[in-house]
DNA sequence: CAGTATCCGAGTTGATACTG
DNA sequence: CAGTATCAACTCGGATACTG
């Protein structure tokens, strides 16, 4: 088994939203999945450094239940996958980008991680 | 101890944000809090259907140190404590809203729970 | 009223090894 | 290449009981 389906009912939209991109890697993969179009899987794995084979395949099963990603295999030798978005996963996207504005600007609010105070330039990835 | 202050450092913005939500009862306090502007603790209280004290009181605090919420409290006999948000966890809503609609949508997509499609009408709360 | 303190089971993540 | 399988930590959430 991969996901728990959720004991009880959604309460609200943002409940039900968040319960969809909650897991440690499902902003990111998103994210990746809509920066790049298509992406194989070993080209997700080096886009979110730190993930195991295990929780990236397990993440991108659940946000295929959840429609949110289109999976093409190609039966070729050596094997091909190929991951995109589907509509539903492009419109989360773009519902998502005003949290990521959020995020940025509590980052640089806590000048925490990601910029190492170094230069205020560079704060990529949305 | 509440909280795992997260392993690694952020890679994104989304990230970010989705960290300070991401709990089960998180977004229905922040929208709790928005709508009403000032809760006390038994009034959220009823307002989350199925909360425990505990996890009300964890995710509130996790909430203050991530300085979205606000913690009143009156020395007074019997004890009063007001929460209600910050600056930043008001537009931490703002942020959310497009999320919230997208959830309606997909929970009408789906029409499962929330809705016992009696009547297309009401789906309250964003 | 507004919490704290404990205990516990379930769910989530990680590390490692193996396969078509 | 793109996964499965397994085992072990670690967290999360719930139940219960008690306190200033």
């Amino acid at each position: 088994m991969t996901k728990a389906p959720r004991s009880g009912p959604y309460i609200c939209g943002i409940d039900a939203a968040l319960d969809v991109v909650s897991g440690k890697w499902k902003g990111l993969i998103l994210w990746e999945l809509d920066e790049h179009g298509v992406r194989r899987f070993a080209e997700l794995r080096r886009g979110l450094p730190g993930v195991s084979e295990k929780m990236l395949t397990q993440h991108l099963r659940e946000m295929e239940a959840d429609g949110l990603v289109h999976r093409q295999v190609h039966a070729e030798v050596p094997p091909r996958v190929e991951y995109s978005l589907t509509e539903h996963g492009h419109t989360l996207n773009t519902a998502l980008a005003p949290l990521g504005a959020w995020g940025v600007d509590r980052l640089r609010r806590e000048r925490s991680d990601l910029v190492e105070h170094r230069d205020a330039a560079a704060l990529p990835r949305p």
